[in-house]
RNA sequence: GCCGAAGUGGCGGAAUUGGUAGACGCGCUAGAUUCAGGGUCUAGUGGGAAAUUGCUCCCGUAGGGGUUCAAAUCCCCUCUUCGGCACCA
């Protein structure tokens, strides 16, 4: 062993170790017990970045942790390859996406292996292989015959510089284009032809099952269910008058309906130009909803804006009072929420209330609050809480709750609506103009229409010869032969869709993949991903909190109806890992600077280049454009992948930010030395020597440190079970200090050595989850010939950790007044004597009635006078 | 506005069930390592008062109130920060 720590040799020598004798590949094996660790798997950006390192390292300790613990742990990676950025390469430096890619993957998974992650790489795949997508784009067949692709008109993004959709990401908060434009003129909503997945067929189930995770976060399950949206209400039909047709509304407060005195429309709601037709204001609506149209999305829908509105020239009549109510087409109703109308109840709600004032519409109150009189001539603002009904018929007198049931009934019966549910959810808008994704299987033809790709025919192979300029339509629309083909019903001339999906489909079903990734049959080998799934950890960034889990939860539910999986959810327990912060810099005059181009220290920052002042840094999640980031690349060199390590995993519990801090980066690296040095000096001499046996009657510093031993195994086991990673190593930290004090260090004797050698050997075991290498290495220089990782997880010796002594903190009236050092043995009585015996206990109590005395075994007595 | 999480030394954080607040690390201070620097080892380090030395006391977990023998932990109110949703009918 050598006498100084050489991260670098040591990493490389165990990395080539453990990848040549396989040791983390993993197949079925019914006889043991399986435990699939997964971690979000990366966009193949190029670099691995810092948050990577934290977001493995802590699934890496699991992984390591069970394995040694006996369990067969699948823990696989790959690369969520499909998306935008291969597509600015292509048009900022026309590299074609697929090399793009394939190299970056290259360049991640060399870093990934220096950082020496346990992954079983037989299974990496990258979802832009065509032996993946192709699976998907069966899934998205058999999505299409059962209804749960399919194809509709509606409005999206769309930049007119760049003559294609955006997502919603893609849209800056002023909303302009994320390219950054010179004259942007903004984006604007635009008609569309789109497909789309039915996950609102699903909505009260993964609504429903939120309650069934307990392995997941509260605040994920929170944002799901908020996401989700569910309103509990009823649908109300307004006859048209002098038509047979009624406008049908959605509504949580029907305890209000006699109190609708108008009607609003989405603008894009179909009625609006249609009932128009003819009448005087027909100009009037059209110009408004083309405005509407034109406006930007965000602006629109933002709470701040006015609401303001048209009239159509047509009226319906409420159901309940047979009022006439002129119809609007008013700026905030949503043609995605409910029905994309709104009963209007000015004196209840405040949307409504401030378009009444506008357009001198009548108010009527139907809720009367418990204490004084509402008038519709004095109030100011809506009434929005509950009460008491008047003006409301037969419902007069009943309270809100109560009213809101007996009319939903009453509707039922008459035929005018019900009882309804409501979701905030939209279907998955999964069409994309872009070329690096997955071809939807689709043909269009004349004749026959929208034609599906026959099984047979799969996979549609997305073109490799296509010119990315980023401009005008999707790449694959340009290219004839991958467009021109013949429609499979008829034979005759067919034209493929040239969308491609959305990168969340790759993702909401590779950790299925991952059981069988080589499996050529079909999509999944069934016996394979029953054995391993579901993921029994799944551990990656927040910002995934709704999305992609939310995706995989619905993608899930489908696979399982179609009788590919088993499971009804995907992962038991989520972990979502908080990000990497650090402090940045910014100059009023020059923006964001690297610390390097900030001069001075404390309060005087300054610019380099201007001289400017500059505030404190604060923290921020690092990223290039902040100018903050830290390359892992240069920690590895500099320190070794396990101080980096082992830095993610100690500074902070795995679910808080994490604050970047260079000394406590050196923190951790002197804390490898110093154990390092410890081996180095003792090695020689405890190589021969084994650890001493359970049930060994022990003396003096020889029991102490064994006992130490033995509390830090009890300790850190029951760390890494709850996730604790940072006090686990400060555990360990412990230990090291208590053997450095230790005299047994020194001692010659055979049983003195035996307890060193359990110490020394524990410290090895136990930090090998966090720094694999290093632990290797000192395990190596112990004598062992197995690897470490081979080696079960130690348990500790229940007798060893038993203390024959117990301090016994004494209070009086709940302060802290004395402490005394007991047997263990004592009993109830005992303690309370010795406490009450204690010199100081005397003089505080002398002349005082004690009233109680409590006692906490073990721990503390309270005097209570 | 609604929902959620959090607030502990100079800093990151610990305290698993209400029972010694501040483990461990960083930083800082002192001593040792027969020069300095670095490294290492040892000790100290919440604030204040007291002190003819260790057997002293008070305050202290954002602030205020409460429950309890006992509160960082439970309850109520207020403040601050972060996150999500937000004209959703």
């Amino acid at each position: 062993m050598d006498q100084r720590y050489h991260p670098k040799e040591i990493e490389e020598k165990w990395q080539n170790f453990w990848e040549s004798q396989k040791l983390f590949k993993v197949t079925e094996d019914r006889n043991r017990k399986k435990y699939y660790l997964l971690e979000m798997f990366p966009y193949p950006s190029g670099k691995i970045h810092m948050g990577h390192v934290r977001n493995y390292s802590i699934g890496d300790v699991v992984a390591r942790y069970k394995k040694m613990r006996g369990f067969n742990v699948l823990h696989p990676m790959g690369w969520d390859a499909f998306g935008m950025p291969a597509e600015n390469a292509a048009i900022e430096h026309g590299v074609h996406p697929a090399k793009w890619t394939y190299e970056n993957i290259a360049n991640m998974k060399a870093q990934l292996k220096r950082m020496g992650f346990s992954y079983d790489w037989d299974r990496e795949f990258a979802t832009c292989d065509v032996s993946y997508y192709k699976w998907e784009q069966l899934f998205f067949l058999r999505m299409y015959e059962k209804g749960l692709a399919y194809k509709k008109r509606s409005f999206v993004n769309w930049c007119e510089i760049c003559k294609t959709v955006l997502a919603n990401e893609q849209v800056m908060s002023d909303g302009t284009c994320w390219r950054g434009h010179a004259d942007d003129p903004g984006v604007t909503q635009k008609e569309f032809d789109q497909w789309f997945f039915k996950i609102t067929d699903y909505a009260e189930e993964l609504l429903e099952w939120c309650d069934k995770l307990p392995g997941w976060p509260e605040r994920v399950l929170t944002m799901q269910r908020n996401w989700i949206g569910k309103s509990v209400g009823a649908e109300i039909h307004f006859p048209l008058e002098n038509s047979e047709e009624v406008i049908k509304v959605f509504t949580t407060r029907q305890d209000t309906v006699f109190g609708a005195t108008f009607m609003s429309l989405a603008p894009e709601h179909p009625l609006a130009l249609s009932l128009s037709k003819g009448t005087s204001q027909e100009e009037a609506v059209r110009s408004f909803v083309e405005k509407m149209r034109r406006q930007d999305w965000r602006k629109r829908t933002a709470e701040t804006t006015e609401k303001e509105g048209v009239f159509t020239g047509a009226y319906c009549l409420n159901p309940m009072t047979k009022a006439r109510m002129p119809i609007f087409v008013a700026n905030f109703v949503l043609m995605e929420y409910g029905t994309g109308a709104v009963m209007a109840v000015p004196t209840h709600d405040q949307r409504d209330f401030e378009f009444a004032k506008r357009y001198g519409l009548p108010l009527i109150v139907v809720v009367q609050p418990g204490d004084g009189k509402l008038s519709a001539e004095t109030m100011t603002e809506a009434y929005e809480g509950e009460g008491v009904l008047v003006n409301s018929g037969q419902f007069n007198g009943m309270h809100s709750a109560q009213a809101r049931e007996a009319i939903a009934e009453y509707l039922e019966k008459k035929g005018l609506g019900g009882k309804r549910v409501s979701y905030r959810l939209r279907d998955w808008g999964i069409s994309r103009q872009r070329y690096w994704g997955a071809p939807i299987p689709i043909i269009y033809c004349d004749r026959c229409g929208t034609v599906p790709v026959p099984e047979k025919d799969l996979p549609v192979v997305l073109p490799a010869n296509v010119e990315v300029t980023g401009m005008g339509e999707s790449p694959l629309a340009k290219l004839k032969e991958f467009v021109e083909t013949r429609c499979p019903k008829c034979g005759g001339p067919g034209r493929r869709e040239t969308d491609t999906m959305d990168t969340f489909v790759e993702s909401s079903w590779y950790f299925d993949r991952f059981a069988c990734p080589d499996y050529d049959e079909g999509p999944l080998d069934k016996k394979r991903v029953d054995y391993w799934m579901p993921v029994d950890q799944y551990i990656g960034g927040i910002e995934h909190a709704i999305l992609h889990l939310l995706y995989s939860r619905f993608f899930t539910r489908v696979l399982k109806e179609m009788g590919w999986v088993s499971v009804d959810e995907p992962f038991t327990n989520l972990l979502t890992q908080g990000m990497v912060c650090k402090e940045v810099y910014e100059c009023p005059r020059d923006g964001y600077l690297f610390p390097e181009e900030v001069e001075g220290q404390g309060e005087g920052f300054r610019c380099r280049k201007c001289g400017g002042q500059i505030s404190v840094g604060r923290l921020e999640k690092m990223s290039k454009s902040k100018k903050n980031v830290v390359d892992p690349e240069y920690l590895i060199e500099k320190y070794g992948a396990d101080t980096a390590r082992m830095f993610c995993l100690f500074a902070s519990p795995p679910e808080k930010d994490l604050d970047w801090s260079d000394q406590g980066v050196e923190g951790s690296f002197r804390f490898l030395n110093r154990v390092w040095r410890l081996f180095s000096e003792q090695h020689g001499r405890l190589k021969d020597v084994k650890a001493v046996p359970f049930g060994t009657a022990l003396e003096g510093d020889q029991k102490l440190l064994r006992q130490k031993t033995h509390k830090t195994i009890k300790k850190v086991t029951e760390d890494i079970e709850r996730f604790h990673f940072n006090t686990a190593i400060s555990a360990i930290m412990e230990l090291v200090n208590e053997i450095y004090l230790s005299p047994v260090k020194d001692q010659a004797d055979e049983l003195s050595k035996r307890v060193m050698r359990e110490a020394i050997e524990t410290v090895a075991l136990l930090l090998s989850p966090f720094v694999p290498h290093f632990a290797e290495e000192l395990w190596e220089a112990l004598g062992e010939k197995r690897s470490i990782i081979q080696r079960e997880w130690p348990d500790y010796d229940r007798e060893a950790v038993l203390e024959e002594e117990v301090l016994i903190v004494i209070q009086v009236n709940g302060k802290l007044r004395d402490r005394i050092t007991i047997p263990a043995s004592f009993g109830e009585n005992e303690v309370k004597a010795w406490a009450l015996k204690s010199e100081r206990i005397r003089k505080l109590t002398e002349g005082k009635e004690i009233k109680r005395v409590i006692l906490v075994p073990k721990k503390l007595v309270n005097i209570v006078c």
